[in-house]
DNA sequence: TTGTATGCGTTATCAT
DNA sequence: ATGATAACGCATACAA
């Protein structure tokens, strides 16, 4: 306990909590014993007494998928300048982590949570006892349930394949679409890249579409391999749902000894770092990551201070075509 | 307080904590309850009471460098394996922010604390007051103060030199020495690259050293810009102290025309998955993430099971060298 | 084997 | 403006 050295007793709480009313006299004294004693609060105490932890959590699929790694490091940050502390947390797409940490098995003392569901739909949320604020990302799963934020991701689908058409390719593929049903965002992105050809009058061809495992490199490699075997040749563009799926899908175009652009455009979405300095630089659709880590944080605060029950909110956040060699320019090497 | 409907009163801990002597009866009545009630322990309250919490803490510089995201990634898997969760934490490489990591204030609730230092020495560490264990990741600038966990890297930084020598380069550059003194990684990989020179008999030269800002694809951009204006034309063969520099430095040498590896070969550090499919591939020195991250976790968990101070551990662990296209073989266009 | 009382360090309430 | 007291929910020690 604090009744420290000095003089005064639990005012200390009301010293570190800045509360008004302290005398300055007081207040000095209090915090020279403070940092005489090295005195720190216990988080622990103070958490169980208030209910409040200051502590907010961020659970993501996967910490070395870029894309959630540069949103991590932002919401980290944004939530910084609000006094925030970010427990970030690990869910491998898994159901039962998701589900744990949804329903706060794993989560208990955070104030709030910025979840991207990988696994979990509406009916998931739905049962959900739990009742720390969440707001999810990505996927729209749960429609009116809980807060959202997030892109258009079929305009932004659509924006990406406009782009291809205008610089004049005409046979375009999609990587990405997923075999499993229940990604949404997969779903989004493959209805936009159909609503581009459409409208330009362009055939949809479904060999020209090939769904993935997941979203990495080597996801758009393999995929990329197995679409330059299919009959009728290469085509002459692709629109990947994910930079990372790109950069695998571009590595199999090379090996199989096509050039990038000459001979096939592609186009990601994500806009990671490693897009701008790869060879060729990828054109792709640039979420505006730090407006989703902004509304995120700010929207968890809000439903935290709030005491009475707010309208769900979704959030729709903007995205740019980001235009780079991979569609366009000319290579570094030539 | 969770005299729960059933019947039993506090023997709930028991069962929750899996004391041995409650009867199976009892116990089953209890966990039907709990199922039933939805009942959760309070972490905060359990915490308080035991002075345990099952969160250890990893703090890292920036979450969306490749490396420290694959560590973490990993970090997190074995820390679940052994029953904890991990909070991760941001730094920026910020002093402050360190200092207030390492002392707890930002930490207090940590069982441990998993810490790779980029502004902290052995100074900072030495007047801890915070009595939570630590392990070191990577810099080894407080020797004997507190455990520590990482490769040798004079001996990793030797190795890719000497690899490159060993495929017949002769005027060799290293890009990443660091402009500030502080970095002690900076100051062994520049060592190793040194030694492998001078074993090998070929002059050090000092114009061919490079000093970076920082270890992102800009800093290796930049570092190669100006290693390509200074007289005495490229150098036949790049090492570079991150995978991060590498794929900058390719970008640069590839912009000023160079082909990799034929004019120039370049060698990274780290092994991140982006240099499996980046073009050319990256040769690298790969450190055991995987070990790092099971060591480290053991280390603290040892710390905080044993009642005793345990000895200052330092573990060195294992690195290989992973060569590819970026030094030998062809690249997938050619 | 199970129940009872006490206290962990803090904040909230209420007096003063 | 400050001080005293209770309570947050659990685990521990001990009694039953």
């Amino acid at each position: 306990m604090a009744a420290r050295a000095g003089v005064a007793r639990k005012t200390v709480s009301n010293v570190i909590n800045n509360y008004p009313h302290v005398s300055d006299d007081v207040r000095a004294r209090v915090l020279a014993a403070i940092e005489e004693l090295d005195y720190r609060p216990n988080h622990a105490a103070r958490s169980l007494r208030s209910g409040r932890s200051r502590i907010i959590g961020l659970a993501v699929p996967e910490l070395d998928v870029a894309y959630f790694s540069e949103l991590a490091r932002l919401v980290v940050e944004v939530a910084q300048k609000r006094g925030l502390t970010v427990m970030i947390m690990q869910t491998l797409g898994d159901r039962d982590r998701e589900l744990a940490v949804v329903n706060g098995t794993s989560t208990q003392f955070v104030e709030g949570l910025i979840y991207s569901p990988v696994a979990l739909g509406g009916a998931d949320l739905e049962g959900r006892r739990d009742r720390t604020p969440i707001v999810l990302l990505g996927e729209r799963s749960s429609q009116g349930l809980v807060d959202h934020v997030g892109i258009d991701n079929v305009a932004a689908a659509r924006t990406a394949t406009e782009h291809l058409i205008e610089i004049g390719r005409r046979r375009i593929a999609f990587i990405g679409s997923q075999r499993a049903a229940t990604s949404e965002i997969a779903q989004l992105r493959t209805a936009g890249y159909r609503q581009a050809l459409e409208s330009a009058g362009l055939k949809v061809e479904s060999r020209l579409i090939i769904p993935t495992a997941g979203y990495h490199r080597k996801d758009g490699l393999l995929a990329m391999r197995k679409l330059l075997k299919r009959a009728g040749g290469p085509p002459d563009a692709v629109f990947c749902a994910t930079d990372l799926v790109a950069q695998g899908a571009i590595r199999a175009l090379l090996e199989h000894g096509l050039r990038v652009p000459e001979d096939v455009a592609v186009a990601g979405f994500d806009d990671i770092d490693e897009g701008r300095y790869s060879t060729p630089t990828l054109t792709t659709i640039s979420p505006d990551k730090r407006q989703i880590a902004e509304t995120a944080v700010d929207r968890l605060l809000a439903r935290a201070q709030s005491k009475t029950d707010l309208p769900v909110n979704d959030t729709v956040t903007g995205f740019t075509l980001v235009v780079r060699e991979s569609t366009a320019g000319r290579t570094a090497s030539g």
